[in-house]
DNA sequence: TACTCGTGGAA
DNA sequence: TTTCCAAGAGT
């Protein structure tokens, strides 16, 4: 049913007081971000690009400000359109996500740029065309549609979770709670500036309604506040506790051509660090096998181990024993080579960049620009 | 519903 | 140091 997921008349009581409170405390505290549009030019008239809207939202998932600031500006300078992104080649765009984790993002902005460019360029204006598109899902489609064609859409993220649930000191735990936290909001969702409310609720949870320590002398909502009134905001969320993450281990090949090229290969599309490109390395399992070390390198060469390097994913733990060698020019099926001046720009996930570190220090580092 | 899927900053 | 967790989506 679609209408379960349209906002209901706001309570006069509640949603329109708190939504009139927090959109005046936004007009003075926003934060200033590089894909947003500032209350102040909104009233003037502009309007938010879509596509701009839509990058930074994917870009933004799971993943923090700061972090997303230099990759978005890169994204818009190489690709300012999103037919331009739709015309990019899929490795250039995976080589520019590098770093930014959960690679599938990349390959659905892609699919995604792919299918809007078909539309004409024009990103569907409602949360269910939003909805159809790859790498959109409910919030991103909410997001969307609040912010760049002002639908009263009830927009839910991490943030928005535990700011209502301490307004309403809901205490089942999450992610059951998804469904009341979504109805409340649907509740507080203004028919004006639903945009700039989603984005208020969202500036409130990053830098006042925050997980530990929250400051709520300085909130706008304190006195609406069931959390505050109870005494304990901070029990607010209530999230289940996590599984504990086991260690994998397993051994990289780092090999060095004469001119100083590095061996590389390119992972499947779908899995872990799907569609990046790595070094040769073994399985990562559960136990340290040295015996399969010398068997898993791409080939027989004068294997030196150089050290080790940990990288922490989602659900697991790494140990990579690096090993390095010079070889000649021989490239194994399925493998190419990258020369110095090109390896800072590869599609090289972060733990890839780690094990080159540790047996080439300052190897994936930026250099000169490539000349043209 | 319950997993899978990165990374880095903050406390 | 460890732990938490950030503008979640896909399967």
């Amino acid at each position: 049913m679609a209408s379960q997921h349209q906002p209901r008349k706001p309570d006069p009581e509640t949603g329109d007081a708190i939504a009139a409170l927090l959109l005046a405390w936004y007009d003075r505290h926003h934060r200033e971000l590089p894909w947003r549009v500032a209350p102040r030019e909104l009233a003037r008239g502009a309007r938010p690009d879509p596509y701009r809207v839509w990058l930074s939202e994917v870009m933004l998932q799971q993943t923090g400000v700061e972090t997303v600031k230099p990759y978005f500006s890169a994204f818009v300078e190489k690709w300012p359109t999103v037919e331009a992104l739709a015309a990019a080649d899929t490795e250039a765009v995976m080589k520019a996500w590098a770093g930014l984790g959960y690679y599938s993002r990349a390959r659905n902005l892609k699919a995604c740029a792919e299918k809007v460019a078909a539309l004409g360029g024009r990103f569907p204006d409602t949360e269910a065309g939003l909805r159809e598109l790859p790498g959109i899902g409910p919030y991103t489609a909410a997001a969307i549609a609040a912010i760049a064609f002002n639908r009263p859409a009830a927009v839910v993220d991490g943030n928005i979770e535990r700011v209502v649930s301490r307004l309403h000191s809901i205490a089942t735990p999450l992610p059951q709670a998804k469904a009341e936290i979504r109805e409340r909001m649907e509740q507080l969702t203004p028919a004006s500036r639903p945009g700039d409310f989603a984005q208020a609720m969202m500036d409130l949870g990053a830098t006042l309604c925050t997980p530990r320590k929250p400051r709520c002398m300085l909130c706008p909502l304190v006195e609406k506040c069931s959390a505050v009134i109870a005494g304990d905001p901070e029990f607010y969320p209530v999230r289940p506790a996590k599984a504990e993450k086991p260690l994998r281990r397993g051994a990289a090949f780092v090999a060095v051509r004469a001119d100083g090229a590095i061996l590389l290969r390119k992972r499947p599309d779908k899995g872990l660090l799907g569609g990046m490109s790595e070094v040769p390395t073994t399985n990562w399992t559960a136990r340290s096998d040295g015996e399969a070390t010398a068997s898993a390198a791409p080939f027989l060469a004068d294997w030196r181990r150089v050290g080790s390097i940990g990288h922490v994913f989602t659900h697991f733990s790494l140990e990579l024993e690096v090993f390095r060698a010079k070889t000649g020019g021989d490239t194994p099926a399925g493998h190419f080579w990258s020369l110095p001046i090109d390896i800072s720009g590869e599609a090289l996930p972060t733990v890839m960049k780690k094990a080159i570190e540790a047996a080439i220090p300052g190897a994936t580092r930026k250099t000169l620009k490539r000349p043209a």
